[in-house]
DNA sequence: GGTCTTCTCAACCAATCAGTTGAATAACCC
DNA sequence: GGGTTATTCAACTGATTGGTTGAGAAGACC
């Protein structure tokens, strides 16, 4: 809910590797040392990947003996799709207004409107 | 489209900085001045938050004499939600199947099943 | 032409990050 | 108890990041 959680979060999915073992854990719980196993890194690094999903929120552990399966909490990104469609809709609307106006100039003498090329 | 896209999207947003411009941009376009007036940052901190933005892909650019709009780009929003809800999707499907499973054996004699608590 | 405005580029700095290796913890298995 | 397995913690390293200041570049305005 947090600014901060958000930030985190984004953070968090900014990194492939992170990404992949989302991806992994949507299929499924798994330990660290499967998560790991695909990669050509360290256990400790993939362990400090999971880390940074724990603190996001993005991934649960419970404990099995030695080993701390890995859960997805599908919850979190509920959090992220709201902020993206507010923005995203925001826009679409400001869009769909600008068009109207544009087509509301077209009845009268239509002065150049700067609607340049990006970049 | 390309993995390296979605990690630059994803960066983009983890900075509060950079999601509140981007909340700003959904409202109008606006100059680097006008949108870096409300940090005490200058402004050529906001112009490479500007930049990683249109890295990203979230943000372009016109030209307006020495002013350069910036205009937010609402669909890259949707790979983003495209990707987010495929996990989700999946995950609570996988949920959903658990939950089956379990209640089939609640049928049975029903061994323990550890459902641990997240740290 | 000179000056003001708007914005970017370049170099620098401190902090964070993704990776490493090595050691420690903790629970199993004989 | 001794060894193996699974995982984390700690310290280090090189790269990236978000910020700074200073110097352009490009166009308006007089």
């Amino acid at each position: 809910m947090s600014e901060d959680q958000l930030s985190r979060v984004f953070a968090a999915l900014a990194d492939p590797t992170r990404r992949d073992i989302v991806a992994r854990l949507a299929v499924g719980d798994a330990t660290v040392g499967q998560l790991a196993a695909p990669y050509n890194v360290s256990i400790q690094a993939v362990s400090k990947h999971l880390k940074v999903l724990e603190d996001a929120g993005l991934v649960s552990h419970s404990q099995d003996a030695q080993r701390r399966p890995r859960h997805l909490e599908a919850n979190v990104f509920d959090m992220m799709t709201a902020w993206i469609e507010r923005y995203r809709r925001q826009a679409e609307e400001r869009y769909r207004r600008l068009d109207a106006v544009l087509a509301s100039m077209d009845e009268e003498s239509k002065p150049t409107i700067n609607q340049g090329a990006a970049s």
